[in-house]
DNA sequence: CTGTATTTTCAAAATATTTTGAAAGTTATC
DNA sequence: GATAACTTTCAAAATATTTTGAAAATACAG
């Protein structure tokens, strides 16, 4: 397979995979173009690349900036602005756990710790079932949360050969 | 907080936090509804409690039975189809793990496998970019597919015990 | 300052997804 | 095998999300 396709095929790939993960299609093929691309590009290079529009590009890099995961490159003597993604995975993997992990999880461990006290009897039936979904969730969800930071911590080597560990 | 208003509160943040990880509202609010729920439900049921049609109720109920989260109930000298979630939320990430495993992470694996192989040579920087972003997603991505086999197999206890162990 | 290059904003248009509801299909009962 | 109870389907409507593009804002160079 040569170069241009690979690209392509990589930057579709990555758009679709990321629509099943809360992300839309754009800002995740944006994302992929950087990765592959050596060198920081523009946002006419990328609407170039990807046949999309100035303010769909602005909007969405924007959103990758936000997530940490691009950042802005003044190139000296340039005028225009450059874009560049962090090429280390691991960075890139642990850089959206963090975010979703303070986006998602931790709203939900905070809204569980309500629920769980919820009045009632718990030899109601349906008081006892809701109390015992919650706290199941709770319980699951709080160890989630200390993995996740000891990973977001974590250098790739020591988690890597932790999880090999496991198996042994 | 009354049971009420905390099963409200239960089952709508429920659908908010589906719609960041690509599932529906209404796929993720019902779900809500069973795991709170003692006894499985009828679609009337479910209707009812969350304003949605029949249509939509009977499409979702069935995403979920193939996502292997909620499985019908036939009661004897019913005749109406009963639905009801599995409880165990251990269980339940088990099955969500695997079935996204199996529809996402692993046709990544297998495109990334066939992208690694681009004609050109390496010293060429776009060449060696594109390859190393593709390896170094490959080999991540291959290391987590194994862990989460574990996880899969695992019981909760063994698998959090060794999570904890990490943190010695 | 002034003019120009560049970036940002955001209302409207395009597109995609979800929901509805009525009709068709199925299954059980007598 | 007719009727009634229940489930499924799916085209059309409603809703939500994404994208566009042109105007406004900003930044820079002379």
């Amino acid at each position: 397979m040569k170069l241009t396709e690979a690209r392509q095929q990589f930057i579709s790939s990555w758009g679709a995979f990321g629509t099943h993960w809360g992300i839309n299609r754009t800002m995740a093929q944006i994302h992929a173009l950087l990765l592959i691309n050596p060198d920081p590009l523009t946002q006419d290079d990328i609407m170039e690349e990807l046949n999309v529009s100035r303010g769909n590009v602005n909007m969405n890099i924007r959103e990758l900036i936000n997530w940490g995961l691009v950042e802005r490159v003044l190139l000296p003597g340039e005028r225009k602005e450059y874009f560049s993604a962090e090429k280390d995975i691991w960075k890139v993997v642990k850089q959206i756990v963090k975010e979703r992990k303070k986006r998602e999880l931790e709203p939900m461990l905070s809204l569980l710790d309500k629920l769980e006290e919820v009045e009632g009897d718990k030899r109601d039936k349906n008081v006892k079932a809701f109390i015992d979904t919650v706290s199941g969730i709770r319980k699951l969800g709080k160890q989630a949360d200390k993995t996740l930071d000891l990973m977001i911590k974590a250098e790739e080597n020591w988690f890597v050969s932790n999880m090999v560990k496991l198996f042994k």
